[in-house]
DNA sequence: GTCATCATGTAAGCCGTTACATGATTGC
DNA sequence: GCAATCATGTAACGGCTTACATGATGAC
């Protein structure tokens, strides 16, 4: 379940509500993401059963926006917009959700599960600062060996150039083949960097997201 | 419905039972395509209840499959498969399917349908060598305009750099970013090559190739 | 006072998948 | 005679979308 995977990875870094959550994961990236309340709001209640989000009272958000570390800018978004809100009351009956320790666990588990479709491997990219350094080179590992077998259908079916002679189906798998390599190129580049990380215990450039527990 | 398009897309050029249809599909793109027999298999029931495909006998392949001008191979491919089996029976019961005056229009209407995504739109380009040349003018040119929206919502939440300092995040966008650049420098080829053919009414018919390494 | 935005939720339904059932043909 | 492949279908279920219902707040 793929949203789970956005709502719990979102929520890792801030206390939000529905609607805001929704808005998070929207910006996710440019194509993939974009969830529908309809489909959000039974799979926090789902989650919320499940005990992986809890409601928190909207008071925790201040006093848990300052300690962190991480994401500062993105706690102070939701502090401007509660700051217009009279003590008292707000829109309907907004209900924050923040994530339980067990919430966690779950986010490590969808992280670690193998099976990566598009949309779920890019969410899972941009989680992968929680996981290992190890953990994430066969993330990235494992997309890469399937992009390969990708392309080397796509080449094998250009390597017989009388089967389709319509232009149009040859620029289109000529752009998608295109397409696969690039990303490969992409991955290959994160798995460079991961490979120079693990070499040297500590890097320069990505060891912010490390210290929390 | 896509999987409509899909299969109307590939009868166009010959008749085929479902199995064989299916691998066609899944040959299409490298990545999209790639249809399940669960859904197969009801999408021809239902397009045949509604008239846009038949059943047609399969020695009519053999028929047809001399005076077609386009697709040449394909149907040969299909005249060998026939070729090793006995002249009374073939595996169960195969039910070969063609398409139907009311299939073309129908395949007509879905190419002509202004909404697409990812996955449409990839089998629109396919098939487009059915359309009009100011129609596939129209169908790259929407496209081109649905991602020009995306480029701008990703180079904006780029230009944000505080908001989110997760580099694997960053990565992930740039990489999302890249990409929709490369698909927009392709459907700049496909319509300058369109607007081409406008100009001169006998072009040489050679749309966009990547002509990568 | 009404429109846009914020905010939460439910219900219906679409589109597709996996898993299962069935069976013929080919090659070893 | 057994496995792999070809071939067609059904059933159950899953995940997500659209459309709807509801209502508060702020701006003009």
């Amino acid at each position: 379940m793929s949203i789970d995977l956005a709502i719990l990875g979102v929520l890792r870094d801030a206390d939000l509500h529905g609607y805001e959550l929704r808005k998070r994961i929207s910006e996710l990236t440019g194509r993939a993401a974009a969830v529908s309340f309809g489909s959000l709001y039974p799979a926090l209640a789902r989650l919320e059963r499940a005990e992986a989000v809890k409601a928190v009272e909207p008071a925790a958000v201040e006093l848990r926006s300052i300690p962190l570390t991480g994401s500062l800018s993105g706690e102070a978004s939701v502090f401007r917009s509660r700051r217009r809100e009279p003590p008292g009351r707000s829109g309907r009956a907004r209900k924050v959700y923040g994530i339980t320790e067990h919430g966690r666990q779950l986010l490590a588990d969808l992280l670690d599960d193998p099976a990566d479709d598009e949309r779920s491997f890019a969410l899972k990219v941009a989680f992968c600062g929680e996981l290992s350094p190890a953990r994430r080179l066969e993330l990235f590992e494992r997309r890469r060996s399937v992009l390969a077998g990708l392309l080397a259908g796509a080449r094998a079916r250009r390597r017989r150039p009388d089967e389709h002679p319509d232009p149009y189906l040859r620029s289109l798998r000529d752009h998608d083949t295109a397409a696969i390599e690039h990303d490969i190129a992409w991955l290959d580049r994160l798995i460079a960097d991961e490979r120079a990380a693990l070499q040297q215990p500590h890097p320069p450039a990505t060891p912010a997201q490390e210290d929390h527990r």
